[in-house]
DNA sequence: CACTCAAGTTGACGCAGATCAAAGCGCAAC
DNA sequence: GTTGCGCTTTGATCTGCGTCAACTTGAGTG
């Protein structure tokens, strides 16, 4: 409740003054550019959970980010199902697909209650030519999420259920981290299925790995609470050789 | 001999008059700004099977553009082999996941004689200060790629070894087309392990979807030499449902 | 020509993880 | 309180594909 109030009031903040600026678009920029930029901002109501911030299909006018709570991308199978693509954590910027043929390649929808801002596209464009230290940014962060993407196929095409779930959970730890939030001691706020979804594997295997690291005292997990208790094992497993060789592709000739 | 006389003198020619003009940068640059486009291209020797384009942790300096040939980008497993991330045909930007921190998170390779175009990116940073249309031209090239991984991640993430090995050839098949090529005859310049590396695959699995596909008379195989008789079936295949269902998260209800 | 070596094919086998099924649990509505 | 409904857990079974291994083929070399 208290809490609540607290959000809905920071919501309203401006850029200049707001905790994510390291993490966001600003990052780097000026303080007189910051609030150029802060001057297109259009800061919304806040979502709750389960609304959609854009759906698939949906023309293309900006780009959103999360500036508190938490939410998913996914796209729609032909048998109707969801494929979770993404989870997106405040400071994070969604909708950066669509900016190639104007329209959304994949819906997002809150997981919990949702603060977002908005940064219509055309008006970023332009200040982006006005702002070379904006243009810079805008390029890093779009080389940024492809590099990451690129991380995540290699993940989803090589790696065990096990380096799959330990990823996850240490990639969230470090993405609370950053935020301030404990790296350690968190809730989850997708379900086994959304995250089984986002990371190719059934939910019933989730659920079984999660139990699994729990009887090792790697986590305590309790629902949606998760704490790490051995932060290191979970670095050594995702390091792991994997156990498949027929994978990869031999370096032309070894020795 | 002949042709490679003819590749050699090509590699010399203008974005105004390179046939990729409308799918590299230039597309839907005003002359003029071709012309800017074109006075900060590097055109060096062409590579040869073989040989790096760059290295992974290699200083960022450039973005290259495959003008003919083509090229693979890899990245090194822990136990030091390799991990295909991508295949690069003509009028496709490679380094783009280097702008971020400054440095190469994979290495390229040509897979055959290839010619590259090299853009020094602080001058394509400067220009597409001054030249909107260029800048939005690099933000859609950027955001083109952050789309196209997606679904490379859904391929990777829930589909079987035929739906990944039909993907693939449709993939190809469609890039071929656009740039000039037979959509049903073409010749691979990677081997069985590389595409089996690139799609999560045991070269072995590789091999056999093949000589299966060839069995339904839906290809014909010869080593590198690929006939498409079939698209048709290799598109339902892709289109198909999947065997499994827990991998997809039910959309929080239906209707 | 024979020899070598990398690339590709094919078969046999085993296992990680999907699928199927059922039971337990927290939470909201009433 | 009771009822109902998602979500999660857990067990039992099944299977696609990775792994291992043997063989074929073709290109390059002297």
């Amino acid at each position: 409740m208290d809490k609540n109030v607290i959000s809905l009031d920071k919501i309203k903040v401006a850029c200049r003054d707001c905790t994510l600026s390291t993490l966001c678009l600003p990052m780097g920029l000026r303080p007189e550019d910051v609030e150029r930029l802060d001057a297109i901002v259009k800061r919304n109501r806040p979502l709750q959970r389960g609304d959609h911030l854009f759906r698939s299909g949906e023309n293309f006018r900006s780009l959103y980010v999360v500036k508190t709570g938490a939410v998913k991308t996914f796209t729609q199978t032909n048998d109707g199902d969801e494929q979770v693509v993404g989870f997106h954590l405040p400071g994070e910027v969604l909708g950066l697909d669509a900016i190639q043929d104007g329209e959304h390649g994949c819906s997002a929808r809150a997981l919990e209650t949702t603060a977002i801002c908005e940064l219509p596209f055309d008006r970023l464009e332009e200040l982006s030519s006005n702002v070379p230290s904006l243009q810079h940014q805008m390029f890093r962060l779009l080389s940024r999420e492809i590099g990451q993407e690129a991380e995540m196929m290699t993940l989803l095409g090589r790696s065990t259920a096990e380096e799959r779930v330990a990823s996850f959970l240490l990639s969230l730890s470090e993405r609370f981290k950053r935020r301030g939030f404990s790296a350690t001691d968190f809730f989850l706020s997708m379900s086994r299925q959304e995250i089984g979804s986002y990371l190719g594997l059934a939910l019933e295997t989730v659920s079984r790995l999660f139990t699994r690291f729990q009887d090792e005292r790697i986590l305590k997990v309790e629902r949606k609470h998760v704490q790490i208790l051995d932060i290191e094992r979970l670095r050594t497993m995702v390091a792991q050789n994997h156990h498949c060789e027929a994978h990869q592709a031999k370096p032309t000739k070894l020795t």
